[in-house]
This record gives structure tokens, sequence and C-alpha cells, in this order.
DNA sequence: CATCGGTCTTGTCACTGACAAGATGCCCGC
DNA sequence: GCGGGCATCTTGTCAGTGACAAGACCGATG
């Protein structure tokens, strides 16, 4: 093992990742993160500022990753539900990242790369529902923001073991039906 | 002061609430909030076995808060937006509540005062579910989770700020707004 | 009024996050 | 090709934390 790490910011990251899947982010200590990459306790220190730090980093990662794999439904032709299903789908397959993205208190909300990555994601479903709303007269911020807590809240739910679900299909499955219930124009 | 201080264990939890509102959840350690209710730092234990404890009681007494508010908008009469409306007000108005309560990793998920406690704000909701769904052949529970997701979500993103809300009366409006956007039978 | 059991205290331990100061080795200019 | 500069990583340290153990206190029960 080389005296620096080539990509230490990385390996904290993914180390991370794999220790909140297993206890949690609250539960995850920096000191533990450090041990499991193989460095010294104050190593992540040159990489993130604080324990805050890093969470923030893979807050903001999440957001990203799932405005991607949004751009990427609405790409390939999906309609609004091909969305919340992307969503939906997204937050079981990266509960890592999810768990952080919706504690509160853990990251820090002002921070500038989070609130991009927020409002990238943000844009991407309201580009979906304004594709949902073509031709209507209602409020579109009011069906963003129901379109916005529907899957949100759908996905927190599946997540917190609210919802008995076996496979991928089921997941998808749910949340076409759950998107379906959205009053369309 | 007494040495047996008559119910340290709702002066720890009120102590907890007022200590979560100020720092979030996650910041706050059971030895500063023994320090602010004025007893040493090991008496919390014989009321809470550990720190998780007294989360686990806090998020179990919000959904029993949230559970009478809902049963008291229906009781009164209310449709179901004006549950939605209920739950949305609980969480603007509890938020340090709230915040235990939809906190990852914080909370003894198989608690069974708190299964009881979100059982019943559950039922509450579901009840409210059926008198929307009435003489229909939809698929009930999948119109309960949605109800469900939407109000959960909302709430989510009120209280993270992404809504910019100033009275109480937007409150009420944007929660009436958004659950009209669920589709009726 | 004695004792018993629950309540609260003091004392202690390993662990954590943060900071400081020193060791290491890669990169750049010469 | 080489010497200095500097980001990277290390060891060392400190106050604060959660959890446990053992003892002090006191009210209720007999």
């Amino acid at each position: 093992m080389p005296y620096h790490h080539g990509d230490l910011r990385r390996a904290l990251l993914d180390t991370a990742l794999e220790a909140i899947g297993e206890q949690g982010p609250a539960a995850v200590s920096l000191r533990e993160v450090a041990r499991r990459a193989g460095v010294s306790h104050a190593a992540p220190t040159h990489h993130f500022r604080d324990k805050t730090a890093l969470l923030t980093a893979i807050a903001a990662e999440g957001w990203s990753l799932l405005a991607d794999a949004l751009r990427e439904a609405a790409a390939s032709g999906g309609d609004f539900a091909d969305l919340g299903v992307a969503y939906v789908v997204f937050a079981t397959s990266h509960p890592a990242h999810f768990a952080v993205m919706r504690a509160p208190g853990l990251t820090r909300a002002d921070d500038p790369e989070l609130e991009a990555a927020m409002e990238r994601a943000r844009t991407e479903l309201r580009s979906g529902v304004e594709r949902f709303e073509a031709g209507s007269t209602r409020d579109a911020d009011t069906t963003a923001l129901a379109a916005w807590s529907l899957v949100h809240g759908l996905a927190t739910l599946i997540l917190e073991g609210a919802v008995p679900l076996k496979t991928d299909a089921d997941i998808t499955e749910v949340a076409r039906a759950v998107t379906a219930r959205l009053r369309p124009p």
C-alpha cells in the first residue's frame, strides 16, 4: 500500500456507503470509515472538513444520481408514471444514498453542491410534470409539489418496510399503481 | 429540588424535544438532556434504557398525537382532504416529534409501543381513505398507500423548507390543494 | 419504625470528532 | 536529475459522549 492512497476521497465515500448500508447513517463514525478504508483516523480531514461534509457529499451524489435516473427515464420517452417509478427504483436500489438524503440534520442543507444536485432532480421531475399537465389550466406548482410528495413519500414508506415488496417487479408495479392515483388534468 | 424528581420521565421527554427543536435529533446528547433537566448524567438510565429508547418514546408519542389529530379531524365530519390537512398541520406544529418520527436509525423500529402508535395513525388515515373510496372498485390498499405517501412526503418537504410558507393559513391551503390532486374514484 | 426497592449520584471506560504538529513522497522548476 | 514545495497521510492529544457499575438517598410498605 503506497503512502498516498490514490483516490482516498472516492474510497471514503464508498466505504461510508457500505457502512451506512449496514448500520444506518446515524451510527457510522468517521473513524470506522477510516479504519475500513485502511487509513489513519485523521486522514479523512483532508478530503472532508468534518463528518457533516462527508454525509453532505453523499447526499449530493445521491441527488445527482437520482437526477440522472429521472433524466434517463424521461429521455426514453417515458410519461410521468415512468418518472415516479424511476424515483422509487432509485431509492430502493441506492438505500444508503437515500437514507442520507432524507436524514434531517446530518447534512449541511445550504451546501452549494447539494443544493445544485437537488435543484437538478427537482427540475427533471418538474419537466415530467409539465408534460403531465400539458393543456391544463391548473396550477403547475401544486401538481409538481403533489407529484414530488407522492414519490418521495412512497419511496420512504417502502424503505421503512411499511410496504412488503419481494422483487423489483413488485416495486415497479406498486409505484405505477400509486402514481396512477394522481388526477390527470 | 427534592432528591426524587417527581416526573423525570416526562421532564426528560420535554427537555429532549426542546433540544431537538434547536439542534435536530442527531445532535442531541443524553448528557445534555440530563443537564438541562437538572439531573446527573446517569439519571435517564432508569427511565430509558439508552438513547435509542428515549427517541423511540418520542417517536411513539408523535405517532400517537398524530393519530389523535387525525381522529379528531375525522370526527368533526371532515372528508379526506381534512385528514391530509391535519397530517401536515401536525407535522408543522410538532416539528421535533416529526423529525424523530422520520429519522432513520435513531429509533427502534420494532418497539411494540411505537408499532402500535404507528398502526393507530395508519388506521385513522385508512378509515378516511375508505370514505374517500366509497363505492369504488379500485384497490383500496393502493389508494391508502398513495394518500399516506402524499401527505407524509408533503409534510417532509414543507419541514425541509422546500415550500416557502408564511402562515398556518398557507399550510392549510397548500395541503388542501395538494390532496385535491388525488384522483377520486 | 425498620427495611426494601426504586430513584438518583458519583466514578469509570472505551470510543468519537476535531485539532495540532510532524512524517512522507509526488510534482515542478531549474 | 535533483532539490524544494506542498498536498497527503501519520501520530498524538483533548473534551465530550454513551454505557455500565457501585453506592447514596428516600418514600412506601409492612
